[in-house]
DNA sequence: CCGGTGCGTGAAGATCCCGTAAAAGTGGCT
DNA sequence: AGCCACTTTTACGGGATCTTCACGCACCGG
């Protein structure tokens, strides 16, 4: 059956989208914060998700970034803010439809059928990272090494999510810093330099003998580790 | 260049659509009618299609459900008419959004990039090229040989994939140095005698009897192998 | 037969980049 | 205000890479 997440801070909403969806044949889960919403569709493995931009603990866009980094499933947001700002930055950052409330329920049905019928290739990747002693979940954004949770910055975590989430591939100096620092940071190479350094020393990785994180001179960092670690 | 198709009975919407699309980079193709539109459809192969409901000759979801007996080109509905009735028939026909006039012209822009963002992943080119022991992964920029990983330098992949992307090709020094080096080189032909000496060392491939890259004194390089080995 | 030209080869010097540490700046919290 | 965590900036050795130089050799035409 198709499961659809719903993720909003209003139990009236999160009851009317449940009863709505369910008598059309959906199988439904709720989520009342950003971040059970982030867990419940990396655990849930919902087929679409109703996402309310106006949550508490989290800002609408990050929670789209979030999920965007585990998987491709289809969001559709649904917010009282009709600013077309929002309804820019919502579907860059992720979401595939946008929707201002007070809505239509057949139209919004309508919406999860253009989008299911689109999202056909299901595919949703693990939310849980593994490599040998270190575990990444990108859900919770919780990085493990031997078993230990591993406390990282929101820079630090940055920078580990865009290479794990990339393995075996080389990432430009230029690629790195925009998807960490945002645009107009391209020169400032240094900036990888610390924080590779960071990640290194608590990783328990050395430039000198990488086995996470490998210097390309010149062009960018590698990720080299996981699934295909090439045996001796 | 990304393609879009519209459909509209009114010039001044081509017009004004034609403008701001064409100004972000889109190649812009446009259509009077609906039998015109499904015509540019076909002939044109747009990778999206803005498309207006109150089309004189047809009725919209016609031109839709006629555009998706052929093709699944992202469709986005412009409209006039907000009553629900009319979103869920448009949608139901196999309309992926559907954005009621007067619309934002940001908020287009970003339903269009949402839309052919999913609609992406129909090209995936075999990015990696195998010759015999030597495999090439132009997207991951790795090189191996034998299984082994080869370290390459930033120069020296470059110069290796000037070459195997024309593979049997004769290039010539002055245009390996121009895409290698970039303009401004195109008399450092030592450079070039360097750098192939280093490639043929790492590659395992001798000037006297090479099984990769051949001299072609006077001229230039050419690479040698692959799917297509030239007869000689 | 002989000098010129271009290529292959090795290696030295210069330059750029990386790793690393630590200081300075920033913003939040009590 | 003052502390604390984090980010940004500065500084500096060491190493990788690029650039340049030198030399031997093959080929070719005179």
């Amino acid at each position: 059956m198709t499961r659809i997440l719903v993720v909003d801070d209003e139990p009236q909403i999160r009851r009317a989208l449940r009863t709505s969806l369910a008598s059309h044949g959906y199988d439904v889960q709720t989520a009342g914060t950003g971040e059970e919403g982030v867990v419940g569709a990396a655990e849930g493995g919902p087929d679409l998700i109703f996402l309310d931009l106006g949550l508490p603990d989290l800002d609408g866009t990050e929670v789209i970034r979030r999920v965007r980094s585990f998987s491709d499933v289809p969001i559709i947001v649904l917010s009282v803010r009709d600013r077309q700002a929002d309804k820019v930055a919502a579907l860059d950052a992720g979401a595939d439809d946008y929707v201002t409330k007070p809505f239509g329920m057949e139209e919004l049905l309508a919406r999860l059928r253009a989008q299911l019928r689109r999202a056909q290739p299901e595919e949703a990747g693990p939310a849980v990272l593994r490599f040998d002693e270190l575990e990444v979940d990108l859900a919770r954004r919780l990085v493990t090494l031997e078993g230990e949770p591993l406390h990282l910055t929101k820079t630090e975590y940055a920078l580990l999510e865009a290479l794990v989430t990339n393995p075996g591939k080389l990432l430009t100096h230029q690629w790195l810093l925009q998807k960490v620092w945002g645009r107009g940071y391209a020169e400032e190479s240094q900036y990888l330099r610390v924080y590779v350094r960071a990640l290194r020393r608590k990783l328990g990785d050395a430039a000198s003998a990488p086995r996470l994180i490998l210097t390309e001179p010149g062009v960018g960092y590698r990720w080299i580790a996981g699934p295909e670690p090439g045996p001796s």
